[in-house]
DNA sequence: TGATCTGTCTTACGATGTAAGGGAACCATA
DNA sequence: TATGGTTCCCTTACATCGTAAGACAGATCA
């Protein structure tokens, strides 16, 4: 009777955890108002006194989730803070990209937001201010921060990411039309056919497994060190 | 009056190159099903008999976007197949870059497709092609392939991009908050303040000017170069 | 001629975001 | 205690979107 009668009342942080379950459950694409509201016990246009509306929602769930890197990130940080820049930089990314594993539609969703999430601004001055205290200058503080691009917000931009939607690449591919691929694709063909990878972590994308990511970051922070000299 | 009696007979092709007029004119968010028959003088059902769908719609027009980047490259690897595998994969990149800046939604619909886009396949082919030549491993192509990401089709993922809609990094920060953000972003501040940066060209994203893009390939390039060794 | 095929249009439906305003509960003040 | 404002949620309604179903006109072919 309790939960009848009585209800929390909604509020902007009670919302967006919803939004986050939501998604995380059913996709980005279930997240609609009427759902949230639907999952909240409450009518959709309820939302908009605790929110500006749909895309002042998806910014509050990017929020969210940039929050969540920080504060793994603080914790990472106070640990280890005797090492060197790279090792830093190194744990901070993987923490990022740990936080993203958990929610496979950030990414995507940071790609859209038209104004830059809030906590980002907190988030890439730790960036910086590792990087300075490693030596950098900041001409190549500002370089390296584009040259991580994704990479430092804990995700590989795979321009192709089925895990997001239908279709993996085998069921597309590995049907009739894989002799006439062989053909005309012979080094792809080849290279697939050396590397048969087991993708054992399709987690976040079509082969954007932890190998993947932790060399294309260190093949970063391995030219930065030298540029650094 | 004969463009009231005659109409060039609607086709994949003409709806195809019609929608990327439309995009390119007025965003990618204009192109509605409705819309886009509009301008090709005819009612939105119309379109279905040629396309399976909006999906299908967006899904041509990635194919159209990277059978654009093909043909650029076909030029290019045509005129400087004598270059070294650095060299060649630069140009490569190059040149599908400025497809992209010819179309400035082009990243974010390539982000979003279910199942990757025909003409990729052949675009990648071409890379590891020119990998292999020049002495790579399958196995160390296969993670360069990954490590270029979206480098390799042109733009950068720059996680935030205002271009793509209302409301740049200026706009938002350069008010009232200004003081308190320097307080709490000492190191971003301090690197703004030190860069200045003249963004001349913020045609794809903020700050991915040539510049930025160039360093962040190099680095990949020297990188690989260096492993490959 | 009549049947089939092609390409376009008409109509209609469900889903979505949200503007506009109603109303109940609470709360401070007179 | 009465009253007027504030807070919070709801009802209703609308515009816009993708698209299913099928009508209809002209071309093609039997």
């Amino acid at each position: 009777m309790d939960e009848k009668t009585f209800r929390e009342p909604l509020s902007r942080e009670r919302v967006l955890a919803a939004a986050v379950a939501l998604a995380d459950a059913e996709g980005i694409k279930a997240l609609t108002m009427r759902r949230l509201a639907t999952d909240l016990g409450v009518e959709a246009m309820s939302l908009y006194y605790h929110l500006p509306g749909k895309e002042g929602l998806l910014d509050g769930l990017a929020d969210t989730v940039v929050g969540e890197i920080d504060a793994a990130v603080g914790r990472i940080e106070t640990a280890g803070a005797d090492q060197d820049w790279r090792a830093r930089l190194r744990q901070r990314f993987l923490a990022a990209r740990e936080v993203m594993l958990r929610h496979p539609w950030a990414p995507g969703l940071l790609g859209t937001r038209a104004s830059i999430p809030a906590g980002v601004y907190a988030y890439y001055d730790g960036i910086v201010a590792t990087l300075i205290s490693g030596g950098f200058s900041y001409r190549l503080a500002h370089r390296a921060l584009h040259a991580f691009g994704s990479l430092a917000l804990g995700f590989a931009q795979e321009v192709f990411s089925p895990a997001s939607a239908g279709g993996s690449m085998d069921d597309e591919v590995a049907e009739a039309e894989f002799a006439a691929m062989a053909e005309a694709l012979p080094h792809l063909m080849a290279m697939a056919a050396a590397e048969t990878h087991d993708v054992a972590d399709p987690t976040l994308g079509w082969c954007d497994s932890q190998v993947e990511f932790e060399f294309t970051l260190d093949l970063l922070l391995d030219g930065l060190e030298r540029i650094r000299g």
